[in-house]
DNA sequence: GAAGGCGCTAAGCGCTCGCTCAGGTTCGGG
DNA sequence: CCCGAACCTGAGCGAGCGCTTAGCGCCTTC
């Protein structure tokens, strides 16, 4: 039996994102009905806290202020809300990092942008980002491999902006592949630690890393 | 009801290891009898393929070739096999930076030699290392402090070789506290990602890092 | 060679899990 | 005013979970 999902699947990422005052897209704001999205954040919420094979679908369905068997109307298994959440953040994060890959400016800047805007994320999203980069094992082979492929994706808009770098005389960085390899790990490891009532704000977290990877790639100023 | 646990719990952390002919610790040859350390070895490799709350009892005593009710003679609770993991794998990790730290030689060296350390033991025991590290929510709360206190004695060891080189005048670090973090952070995610099968081997994964962390911190020739 | 107990297994208890299904409620269109 | 579709709930199924218990065989001890 198929059941007929109300999230629509062929919606472009974020093009019906909403952004508030604040330049932030509002996160979810593609995933419709109303239901369907609440029940999606209060996931999140949940994988995030307990990890998603420690979730129960009855939790996720009371943090949504439903029933246990709403949840199986809007999606088919509690996997499918796992992927759905996995695919939107990683095209999140993928475009964050494309954007700034594709921007103006020296390989510095870019790198740069590319950190702080990939850190800043997060870090302000990392309730979100924790279950997107720590829950990928959880997902069956074909879901885990269409996550992977966003992931190279990343990791090659990052080696080419050190690429280049190195090509232009800009960085000094004998191991291409390691140090993107090490620079991605940095950024995504700030999901795991990363704490609101800590003493740094995610704009810190941003400019400290960004810093940081300056120094990674060896910039002569 | 009470019962009596072959694991000696008075045992000091690594007195009993034994050494091979390559120099490194035999693992869990602290754990006694033989039973119950087949049945942690199987719990390590179950927890890090699939995770703590993915893995059921049932795994890990039919990959110690015994039957279930096997394991509930050797320990408490399957909490407690993680538990044990946990503690005993971060005693090691603190002793490798410690010893580091303690050594002769200049902050710079002696920064050096816990990195390359640090990460060669989460590369080379990166299926411990992924439990140790990434498993730790799944433990109670008196478990999970004690846990925190021994990564706060880590990170206390790295920011105070850390200060050292900055008090030398051979280290130029803004932000302490937040350079130390990000260090840390960086070696620890080598276990989320080191791959076996890889293109890296554990050393030319550490000495990488070292020069990384080395850049990070600024050091001055 | 009988006694005692340690280490283990076979069987299974009570529980909670992911998920299903029949039926009730709501609401826009004819 | 009624129909059908969309959405949701209450009740519960089968399975597999962590863990327990009764008892068996095999070592050690005398």
């Amino acid at each position: 039996m198929v059941l007929t999902l109300s999230v629509k699947k062929g919606r472009t990422a974020m093009s019906a994102a909403q952004e508030t005052s604040g330049g932030e897209m509002q996160p979810w704001s593609e995933v419709t009905p109303d239901a369907a999205r609440r029940l999606l954040v209060a996931a999140v919420e949940a994988f995030a806290e307990r990890g998603y094979h420690a979730t129960t679908t009855r939790d996720i369905a009371g943090r949504a202020g439903m029933s246990p068997a709403a949840l199986y109307i809007h999606y088919k298994t509690k996997e499918e809300l796992l992927h759905r959440i996995s695919r939107i953040g990683h095209d999140k994060a993928l475009d964050i990092v494309r954007s700034a890959a594709e921007g103006e400016g020296t390989a510095a800047e870019r790198l740069s942008d590319a950190v702080r805007s990939f850190v800043r994320w997060h870090a302000g999203q990392h309730t979100t980002a924790r279950v997107v980069q720590y829950e990928l094992d959880a997902l069956g082979p074909e879901a885990r491999a269409e996550i992977i492929a966003l992931r190279r994706q990343v990791d090659a808009e990052v080696r080419s902006i050190i690429q280049d770098g190195v090509e232009a005389g800009d960085f000094d960085v004998p191991d291409v592949p390691g140090t993107t390899l090490a620079v991605l790990s940095l950024c995504i490891d700030v999901a795991r630690w990363f704490n609101v009532d800590g003493p740094r704000t995610p704009d810190e977290v941003g400019a400290l890393y960004a810093d940081l990877v300056r120094r990674m790639v060896g910039f002569k100023e």
